[in-house]
RNA sequence: GUGGAUGUAGCUUAGUUGGUUAAAGCGCCAGUUUGUGGCACUGGAGACCGUGGGUUCGAGUCCCAUCUUCCACCCCA
């Protein structure tokens, strides 16, 4: 296949069969999302390179070598965003949310691309929900943004998830803490795997979630980021912990969590999955209380978290979770002639105006062929225009699951075919209560 | 970016030690006597065998390269 008819590398095409799965799902999010007082966001797919730079930071790999970043013909350098939050927070400042009444509460739900190689559960076009909660500072905000995260997932059904949490303080104790660390792996530098050398000079936190044994096994010993805490930081971080059993949601400490992304502060989450691959984590946040005067804006903390929405398609895959969908067709039309069409075409329009799923044929097929289409599409009722309808002004309506057939007037099909789906849900409800 | 695997009709696959017009099931379209779906039967369309080179009288089958997808690493959602 050559490049015109073939989707480029790690990216997706969500089919019209398949569409309504991703309709549901983020329509849960965004849903749950308002319960907590978060209203939806929209930004750009794209902003100044700069914004990006600023806020993730510009030792990450996603800034190094995994950024959509080109000039315009105007000469701006520009970036598709690698996550929402720069552009969110950039929003906020620019808009002048920051300075109005606090908390923000927003969610968003879109587009994010990384170069990456792609593998499943990691695209280079993914999707991502989540929130940003800007201007609370309190712990029962990193509370109720977990919660937040935990309320989605379940009501989406998905099964044993596990949240780990850890704290991996301020600037300033992390500082000393990060020198404890590099100071202990140094003494073991013999041991370590190559990666995590070279980890050492650049970010030893990433050392502690190495997967090769003789890393984990040093860095199992390695110092606690939480023994490291300063006062401020520590009380906070077990406030946290006292919210999170408050609003009765199970965790794990995790000292290894470590966010990959530089502006994050104390509180840092992951929900784990095992089901997925190595793509195991399926929703990551925390706070970054830095971060938006960083970018320019008053000095006001933050928190937040993103989903990936691919990662969780394959999740209820792999549960073998049946989304309920909706009808697709509530009638059929089929016509026996052209003139019987004409007709049809003219139902259709005022039925369809009623509210009604409507469906006709525009193949010019024949009556059988119709009706195997009609079937097909899984169209709740059928009804067949041909001369004696037109000559006696009646139809007859057929329920496709039962065969049975009610007797209308072409006038009246809006009325009897609105009876007709009540009295099948109807039945349907009793059937399944029944069971 | 590193390592490993994969690639035959829309989908799932068969294809013998390289040998004539590349199979099957599902799906799609049409028909089985004229106005009715699901079942059955019959027929049809649909594949430059991922792509490009090479070896050979001859390659889906062997070699090389390249791309895709997948798996692990890296990183992250």
């Amino acid at each position: 296949m050559s490049e015109i008819n073939r989707a480029v590398k790690g990216t997706g095409d969500v089919l019209p069969e398949d569409s309504y799965k991703w309709q549901l799902v983020e329509g849960k999010m965004l849903e749950t999302a308002r319960l907590f007082g978060f209203k939806e966001i929209r930004i750009p797919v794209f902003e100044h390179t700069e914004v990006f730079l600023r806020s993730v930071g510009d030792t990450t790999d996603v800034v190094q070598k995994e950024m959509y970043t080109f000039d315009d013909k105007g000469g701006r350098s520009i970036t598709l965003r690698p996550e929402f939050t720069a552009g969110v927070i950039r929003c906020a400042i620019e808009k002048g949310l920051v300075n109005g009444a606090l908390p923000v509460k927003a969610a968003y739900v879109g587009g994010c691309y990384r170069y990456e190689k792609p593998q499943a559960g990691r695209l280079r076009e993914f999707h991502q929900f989540g929130v940003e909660c800007i201007g609370a500072a309190e712990p029962s905000a990193d509370a109720e943004v977990i919660a937040l995260a935990g309320q989605v997932l379940e009501a989406l059904g998905i099964e044993e998830l596990s949240l780990e949490i850890n704290s991996i303080g301020c600037p300033e104790c992390r500082k000393e803490y990060e020198a404890a660390l590099k100071a202990y792996f140094l003494s073991h530098i013999d041991s370590l795997c190559d990666t995590c050398r070279d980890r050492l000079s650049r970010n030893p936190m990433r050392i502690l979630d190495c997967k090769s044994p003789v890393c984990s096994e040093i860095a199992a010993k390695a110092p606690v980021v939480t023994d490291y805490l300063c006062g401020e930081c520590r009380s906070h971080f077990e406030a946290v912990q006292s919210h999170l059993a408050a609003a009765g949601i199970e965790f794990k400490i995790n000292p290894h969590i470590v966010r990959g992304l530089d502006y994050y502060t104390r509180t840092v989450f992951e929900f784990v999955s095992g089901g997925i691959g190595a793509q195991s984590t399926v929703c990551g946040g925390g706070r970054y209380d830095g971060l938006i005067s960083q970018m320019g804006g008053p000095n006001i903390p933050s928190l937040g978290f993103a989903m990936g929405i691919e990662r969780i398609m394959l999740l209820l895959e792999a549960q073998g979770t049946k989304l309920p969908k909706e009808t697709d067709c509530d009638l059929y039309i089929a016509a026996v002639d052209g003139k019987a069409q004409l007709t049809a075409t003219g139902l259709s329009a005022s039925l369809r105006r009623d509210g009604f799923k409507i469906q006709t044929d525009i193949c010019g097929r024949s009556l059988k062929a119709q009706m195997k289409f009609a079937d097909k599409i899984n169209a709740d009722f059928s009804a067949v225009i041909g001369e004696s309808e037109l000559e006696s002004g009646k139809v007859r309506l057929k329920n496709m699951k039962t065969g049975e057939e009610t007797e209308t007037g072409l006038n009246d099909i809006s009325e009897a075919l609105r009876e007709a789906i009540r009295s099948q849900t109807l039945k349907e409800l009793e059937d399944s209560v029944l069971k």
